[in-house]
DNA sequence: TCAAATAGGGATAAATTTATCCCCTATTGC
DNA sequence: GCAATAGGGGATAAATTTATCCCTATTTGA
C-alpha cells in the first residue's frame, strides 16, 4: 500500500471513524462480509466494479484495523475466509443508517448528483 | 474544481451518500454549520488545519448537493452565511451516529491506526 | 498611509487513491 | 501437457483530491 506522507489528524470520533472507513470499497466489504459472503471470490463477485487487486488492499487494510479476520485454510486449490470481528459488527448499524439515509433519498441524491456532475462537463 | 473523468456508479444508498459526504472536510462543515457557525471565517478557526481555499471548493460542492444554502449579504466587508437545507438537516442524525461511534471506541481506534501507522513507515 | 478583517479565485504542485498489466503457486481433470 | 480453479503480489500509470502560492476588492481603525 501506499506510504502516507503526512500523518492525519485525529482529533475527535469523525477523524477516527474516516480513517477506518474511508476506501471506496472498504464499506461494501463490510457489508457483504457481514451478509455472509466470506470468500474473496465471492465479494469479487458482488463487488464487480472493483478489481481483485483492489479488494485485497482494503480488506488487508480493514484486517490491520481488527475491523475482520482473514482465516486461510491450508487446501488447495486455496481457501480463505474473512469474518468480522466483534468490533467490526459494531460498526454494522452505523453503516446500515448511512445506508438507509441513502435510500430513503435515493430521487433526490440522484438529481443533485447528476446535475452537479453536467454543469462541470 | 476537478472534472471527473469517469462517472461514479450509484448502484445502492451507499454510493449515494459516499457520493455528497466524501471529501476531507465535508462532514465537518456540516457539523459546525449545524452547530451555529455559519460564517466563512468562523468555519475556518473551527478547522483549522484546512486550508480557506479547501473549505470553499468542499462548501460550494455541499451546495451544489443541496445540503446548504449560501447567503451573501451586499456589504462591505463582505458577509456571508451558509446554513443547512431540510434536505441537510436529515444528515445531522446520521453524522452524530458516526461521531458516536468513533467516540465510543476512540482508544482501540487509537491504537490500532497507530499500529498500521507504525508498519507502513 | 498601512494593517486588519472579510470573502474569494486561478494556476500549479504534491499527496493519495485506484486501476492496469502481467506474473506466480499448486492440484485436479481432461 | 494444458486449462481451470483459488488466492495472491509487484511495478507502474492514471485519476482524484488537497495543499500552496499569490492575487483581487473595500472599509474601519491606529
Amino acid at each position: 500500500m501506499y506510504a502516507r506522507k503526512i500523518l492525519p489528524n485525529l482529533n475527535c470520533g469523525l477523524d477516527l471513524i474516516g480513517e477506518v472507513l474511508y476506501g471506496k470499497w472498504k464499506i461494501r466489504l463490510l457489508w457483504f462480509i457481514n451478509e455472509g459472503h466470506q470468500r474473496p471470490s465471492e465479494l469479487q463477485r458482488k463487488i464487480p466494479d472493483a478489481t481483485r487487486r483492489v479488494l485485497n488492499i482494503q480488506l488487508k487494510e480493514l484486517e490491520d484495523h481488527e475491523l475482520i479476520t482473514k482465516k486461510i485454510y491450508p487446501v488447495v486449490p486455496p481457501k480463505v475466509e474473512y469474518r468480522l470481528t466483534e468490533f467490526g459488527q459494531t460498526l454494522i448499524p452505523v453503516i446500515a443508517a448511512l445506508g438507509n439515509w441513502g435510500d430513503a433519498h435515493e430521487e433526490q441524491l440522484r438529481g443533485v448528483i447528476k446535475r452537479r456532475f453536467e454543469k462541470q462537463s
